[in-house]
DNA sequence: CACTTGACCTGTCCGC
DNA sequence: TGCGGACAGGTCAAGT
């Protein structure tokens, strides 16, 4: 689901929301959204309480006073959506959007002692959430090998061209979606940034001039900081903490776009196939 | 090794 | 209305 700015926008609500919560109880359906599927896990998670929320890419890890950490990744279609009942009660705004949760495609219920309820909703399965200590998190293979968050300021353009140079022969769409490149990095803002910087996804990355790597490098900070700044992009199933949508998609140029108009040169706007994800383009203004 | 494709799931939408 | 197929904001394993 959710790339960058929509991880980030679900940190910053669980933030204000989760930290100093202890937890009373933990359930879950399928074995594959818990991975630690035994009750002595959930024996241990009892009574611990919550002191930070942290991303690191795609990841979000909420940290507990055990030591321990949830790591949670969303994959397509997670959701963590907050039920704080004091504030959301039948009827509330947020019922309409997101339903009455529980529902079929919850996975993971956190319950904490004051009442309140994180849920863990994910249609299809693809999302995780585990429990590990907070030490080892950077051991996990993907932390490992993750490229570096392309919003942190010592994250620079010098820095991001270097990293395209290792992967000259793919298309620069599957450069961008790379997570070893650069963090962070989705379907959405791969097409937003690229037609920022006026490049055809099906580039080549060692194809790209140094001022097309500079633009792009700074069409990806400010795309996915002007997304950030809106609460992210919302489709169907993508909610924040609050079980509300982000209203980036408004702002969208080209993603999902497509039949409508190029913002800068009003050429009609297409979907194409690139790196096996639909992608969306200007033909004028992003020349093959 | 570098790069691309298929698989993992469930649900929805679109064309016949 | 029913049915088949494509597709969906990600990542990893297997294939070329």
């Amino acid at each position: 689901m959710p790339e960058l700015p929509e991880v980030e926008t679900v940190r910053r609500g669980l933030h204000d929301r989760i930290i100093g919560k202890v937890i009373s109880s933990v359930t879950h359906d399928t074995p594959r959204s818990f991975p630690n599927d035994d009750s002595s896990v959930k024996e241990f998670l009892t009574g611990s309480t919550i002191i930070a929320v942290r991303r690191r890419a795609k990841v979000l890890m909420i940290d507990l006073s055990t030591a321990y950490s949830l790591v949670i990744h969303l994959k397509m279609t997670g959701q963590l959506v907050y039920d704080g009942k004091e504030r959301f009660g039948a009827g509330h705004p947020s019922d309409s959007l997101v339903g009455t949760l529980p529902d079929r495609s919850t996975r993971v219920t956190l319950s904490f002692e004051d009442g309140s309820v994180l849920y863990f909703n994910d249609q299809r399965k693809f999302g995780w959430v585990r429990l590990m200590p907070t030490a080892n998190i950077s051991d996990l293979p993907f932390m490992r090998t993750v490229g570096p968050e392309p919003l942190e300021p010592w994250f620079t353009a010098t820095q991001f061209a270097a990293r395209l140079e290792r992967h000259p022969k793919a298309n620069i769409k599957a450069t961008l979606l790379n997570q070893t490149v650069i963090a962070g990095v989705g379907n959405i803002y791969a097409d937003e940034s690229l037609w920022g910087a006026m490049i055809h996804p099906k580039r080549l990355t060692g194809s790209l001039k140094p001022e097309e790597v500079e633009l792009l490098y700074s069409e990806i900070r400010s795309v996915m900081n002007l997304s950030i700044d809106k609460g992210g992009s919302s489709n169907h199933t993508y909610v924040n903490a609050d079980g509300k949508k982000g209203s980036y998609m408004d702002f969208a140029r080209v993603f999902r776009r497509q039949g409508l108009p190029c913002p800068r040169c009003g050429t009609v706007i297409e979907k194409i196939r690139v790196a096996g994800r639909g992608t969306h383009i200007c033909p004028v203004c992003q020349q093959e």
